[in-house]
DNA sequence: AATAAAAATCTCATATAGTGGAATTTTTAA
DNA sequence: TTAAAAATTCCACTATATGAGATTTTTATT
């Protein structure tokens, strides 16, 4: 048993209420007194009811439950990316260590062959287990989208394509949940600078996927992004810039990633500045 | 007793897990059963054990157990905010009559007052039990957060001043929640706003407020803001522009409100820029 | 420090959440 | 059509959530 009660009588000292105030039209103070101390469970209708008293989401009561860290999906996603990013196989290998869930131990697994493959050219992934869990998902949910949005990179063009145009059919229905358009365009954006292709090599993928990279970008439209939400505006602008110049407009594509720097330079957003500012460099040059 | 079951099943379908699977190691088969269908309730700790077990969070669970509509809290302030607007006193009431909440029911007594009341001057409204209740609060949550940002346009400024200074203090442990830094941000920023006075009037209070403008400047640099918040970044310089102005530099306040406008136009962002703009013509038209 | 009021805890009785197994029905897949 | 898997139903049983009222602890006031 969870012992969610202590948490509770905390945040109702805090909005300074008293169990009788509290319980009023829910449950006997008896009962509460005896949850607030860690020495019953308590029904998920019983809790909503307290937690709608308090004003509290279920969300912010586990975020205060558990020391004000946040939600069990996004700390994992994170982990992972910033072990990844150290390249540090060892804490990859821990966070494996206490997972259950079997899509984690995959995701944990590649990216560990791809830390330690690094060099050799050798290194096969095998994504299939990944795949058939994606396509056997009949509507994406936010930890649906996180786990794709986190592993596109490792599969190929093909299958990337096709479960981008998955993710939009099957996650339809979340457009107003609070993070969701961020995923969403996030991926979006990832496939279609996937579909651009290497920027060394021609511009055959390009040519090859233009009708795909159409299909993404109104995609994004379609999530009719809200005019606060202006930082994914700007990489939307940023991606569209970086298109025109792979199809051939140098000149016009140039000035409108050209811009979208300036904006973040001027918004003391310089990392963001300086990865468009190489990517773009990338790019050019490899005309 | 809420039959969150039917939910539950619908969710556990569209992942393509059998019962036997979800129960795994938390509950038996039968009882699942019995909960799925409607027929009894569950312990928190158990449901837990299940959305876990499914990768959805509690609040992704009531977002559909609400038929894909968003939390209790931001539903009522986002109706109320929209009602107000349209000048919909019906609808106020309306609202009222389902609460039971003692602040929700203030907070639509007095946008219904303000209403009614618009024309005539003699209008007198009772703030006294929501100071009460702020004040009490030990902790702001994401609740008394969005309570006082739908509010502090009715109070006086001392009032105002005291509360985003409370704010800022009750406030602190919640940096890494969601939402949290927006509305704290915006709570400074209309602080400012106020702080700065009526634009037909002369600079008293500015100067007045002066140490104060500094502090909340000072407080919004604490919130460290990530580099993807740049709808943040564009209002806080777009009002440090129209302090400058207030000041005295004219020019060099104008420039930089006027490049935050700039922005805007080019992100498409056309209301905000409208709204930006005219309030930069009322200023200006006051100096 | 004394006292009253409010808040919280404890005791015990009861309702119901939850288990496990076996038989039955429904769904799925080949 | 048929077999296997999944889900439901029934039952007997246990664990525990919940309520009513008595008791103790805390808080506030003089």
């Amino acid at each position: 048993m969870e012992q969610y009660g202590p948490t509770l009588r905390k945040i109702r000292k805090q909005k300074g209420l008293s169990m009788k105030e509290l319980a009023k039209d829910s449950l006997s103070v008896s009962f509460l007194s005896k949850f607030e101390r860690g020495e019953s469970d308590i029904s998920l209708t019983s809790m909503n009811q307290l937690l709608t008293r308090l004003n509290v989401s279920f969300d912010e009561f586990l975020f205060i439950h558990n020391d004000y860290s946040n939600q069990a999906i996004d700390l994992f996603f994170t982990r992972v990316h910033h072990a990844y990013l150290e390249q540090d196989t060892v804490k990859l290998e821990q966070l494996g260590a206490n997972e259950k869930d079997q899509n984690h131990l995959i995701l944990l697994e590649l990216y560990v062959n791809i830390l330690k493959n690094e060099d050799s050219n050798d290194l096969q992934l095998n994504l299939e287990p990944l795949y058939d869990y994606l396509f056997s998902v009949e509507v994406w949910g936010y930890y649906e989208l996180k786990l794709y949005n986190s592993t596109m990179l490792l599969m190929n063009p093909e299958m990337v394509l096709n479960l981008s145009h998955t993710a939009f059919k099957k996650g339809k229905r979340y457009h107003s949940f609070r993070d969701y358009k961020n995923v969403m365009a996030s991926i979006f954006l990832s496939t279609i600078i996937y579909l651009i292709g290497p920027v060394n090599k021609g511009d055959e993928m390009v040519t090859k996927y233009e009708a795909d990279i159409l299909k993404l970008f109104s995609y994004i439209e379609d999530l009719k992004l809200e005019e606060h939400e202006t930082h994914l505006r700007i990489h939307v602008r940023y991606i569209k810039g970086i298109y025109m110049i792979k199809k051939g407009q140098v000149e016009e594509g140039t000035e409108l990633v050209n811009h979208m720097i300036s904006i973040l330079r001027e918004l003391q957003c310089e990392n963001n500045a300086a990865d468009f500012e190489r990517y773009l460099g990338l790019i050019l040059k490899g005309k």
